[in-house]
RNA sequence: GGUGCGGUAGCCAAGUGGUAAGGCCGAGCUCUGCAAAAGCUCUAUUCGGCGGUUCGAUUCCGCCCCGCACCUCCA
C-alpha cells in the first residue's frame, strides 16, 4: 500500500514515489540551527520526521531511502550567542550539536544518512550564488552583499500564496540593506566587523568577503547530497515562508529544475494554548522534562499524541497521560510479546501512518 | 489587512452521508492485600452557531462566531 502524504504545495493529499532511476527516495528535512538547547517544538517536527523516515524504509526498502537534515551553524543567531559568551562560533555550534545528538538519541530518533553543515558547504554556496549572478536572478549591493532579485522568478509564492505587494505591506525591516527591492533576499551577508567577529569566508565573484544567508544553505545542501530533485522536503510551518518559498527559488533559478516534488509541513506545538517563547515562561527543553521525572519515550509519546498537521497544545498534564498510556501499552507489549511481531494489528498501525501520517489513529 | 490550520465528552484526541475509535482522569466491581499493581464495567442522544442540500449530516454547501499560527532569517 502506497504512503499517501499532504503536499503543501498542491494542497492535496498525493502519494509518495522515489523519482530517481536508482529507486532510492530522497528526503531532505529541515534540521536546527545549533545555538541553544532545542526545545520540544522543535522535537516535535523531528520526531514526526522521524515516524516519516522509518515508514519511508519499511515502503521501499532500508536502503532505498536517503535522508538529509542539516545542521545551521552560521547564522545571526549562532554569531550573535558566540559574541555573547566570547567564544569561537565553532565551540558554540559543537556544543550544541552534541547536545541535540544526545537528544535526539534519548527521544529514539534516528540519525539522518547525511548531516551536512553549512560552515562545511561554503564552497558549494558560493557557487551556487555565482551561479544566480550569472543568470541574472542575484545582484551584487553597494555594500558588497548578494540579494536574490524576486522580480526575477515569476513563479515565487506558488508554495505559501504570497503576493509581493503583501510583502512589502508588512516589512518593516528594511534598514541599512542596499537592497533593489525590499523583498528580495539575502544569499551572501558582507562581513560586519563590529557584529561577525571573525567570521567570514571569500565571498562570490566581484562581492565581499562575508557569510552565506541562511536560505542558501538547504539549497546548496540538499543539491549536493540528493541531487537538483529531491522526492520530499520537510520542515515545520513556519518554515514555509520565507524560508522554503526562496529555497525553490534559488534552486529552480540555479538548475533549471523542479526543486521538490511534494512539499510537507509539519503544525506547531502549543504550551498552555499558546506558541511557547522564553519570555511568557512556558520553554520546555527535553531537560526539563527529565529533571521532573518524565521518561523520554513519554515525551515521544506526547509529542505524536495529535496529528502532525494540526497544531498540537501540550501540557504537563498531557505528558503525564503519556506516561500512564505508555505504562499499560508495556504490560500489553510484556504479555503478548513473543507471538505478535506479524500480528494484524501491526498492519492496522502501519495502514493509518500510510493514510497522510495518522499517528494518533495508530 | 493577507495566508493557513482548527473548534468532537472533565482533559487529550481519531473518525464517518446512516446514526460518535482510543488514551488520561473519575466512578463502581473482582482478585490479592498493609498498600499498590492488575483485570472487568461505566462515563458525549451528541460533534462552535445559524441556514441549505438529503429519506437521513457531526460528516457536503453557504454564512457567521471563536481560537491559534505565519507574513524576512522561528521546528
Amino acid at each position: 500500500m502506497p504512503i499517501r502524504l499532504h503536499d503543501s504545495l498542491t494542497r492535496q493529499i498525493r502519494e509518495l514515489t522515489p523519482s530517481h532511476p536508482d529507486g532510492v527516495f530522497r528526503f531532505y528535512n529541515c534540521g536546527p540551527t545549533v545555538y541553544a538547547p532545542a526545545h520540544i517544538g522543535n522535537f516535535r517536527t523531528f520526531v514526526i520526521n522521524d515516524v516519516l523516515r522509518r515508514l519511508l524504509e519499511l515502503e521501499f526498502g532500508p536502503d532505498k531511502v536517503k535522508h538529509v537534515r542539516n545542521l545551521t551553524d552560521v547564522d545571526d543567531r549562532t554569531i550573535a550567542q558566540a559574541k555573547r559568551e566570547t567564544r569561537p562560533l565553532a565551540e558554540i555550534t559543537q556544543k550544541w550539536t552534541d547536545k541535540f545528538h544526545a537528544d535526539c538519541d534519548a527521544l529514539n530518533c534516528l540519525r539522518p544518512h547525511v548531516e551536512p553543515t553549512a560552515t562545511g558547504h561554503i564552497r558549494e554556496q558560493v557557487d551556487m550564488i555565482e551561479c544566480l549572478m550569472r543568470k541574472g536572478n542575484a545582484y551584487r549591493a553597494a555594500d558588497g552583499s548578494v540579494y536574490f532579485k524576486i522580480a526575477s522568478f515569476p513563479d515565487y509564492g506558488a508554495l505559501s500564496r504570497i503576493k509581493e505587494r503583501e510583502l512589502k505591506v508588512t516589512n518593516s525591516a528594511f534598514d541599512s540593506d542596499h537592497k533593489d527591492a525590499v523583498s528580495d533576499f539575502a544569499l551572501w551577508k558582507a562581513w560586519k566587523p563590529d557584529e561577525d567577529g571573525d567570521v567570514k569566508w571569500p565571498g562570490p565573484d566581484d562581492a565581499s568577503a562575508g557569510r552565506p544567508g541562511w536560505h542558501i544553505e538547504c539549497s546548496a545542501m540538499s543539491k549536493k547530497h540528493l541531487g537538483e530533485t529531491i522526492d520530499l522536503h520537510t520542515g515545520g510551518v513556519d518554515l514555509l515562508f520565507p524560508h522554503h518559498e526562496n529555497e525553490i527559488a534559488q534552486s529552480e533559478c540555479c538548475n533549471g529544475a523542479t526543486f521538490a516534488r511534494h512539499w510537507y509541513h509539519s503544525e506547531h506545538l502549543l504550551v498552555d494554548g499558546t506558541t511557547m517563547s522564553k519570555s511568557k515562561g512556558n520553554y520546555y527543553t527535553l531537560g526539563d522534562l527529565l529533571e521532573k521525572g518524565y521518561s523520554p519515550m513519554a515525551v515521544r509519546y506526547a509529542l505524536l499524541a495529535g496529528h502532525p498537521r494540526k497544531q498540537l497544545n501540550f501540557t504537563l498534564d498531557s505528558l503525564h497521560a503519556a506516561e500512564s498510556a505508555l505504562a499499560t501499552l508495556r504490560a500489553h507489549r510484556a504479555s503478548l510479546a513473543p507471538a505478535a511481531a506479524a500480528h494484524d494489528a501491526f498492519a492496522l498501525v502501519i495502514a493509518a501512518l500510510q493514510d497522510d501520517l495518522n499517528t494518533p489513529a495508530a
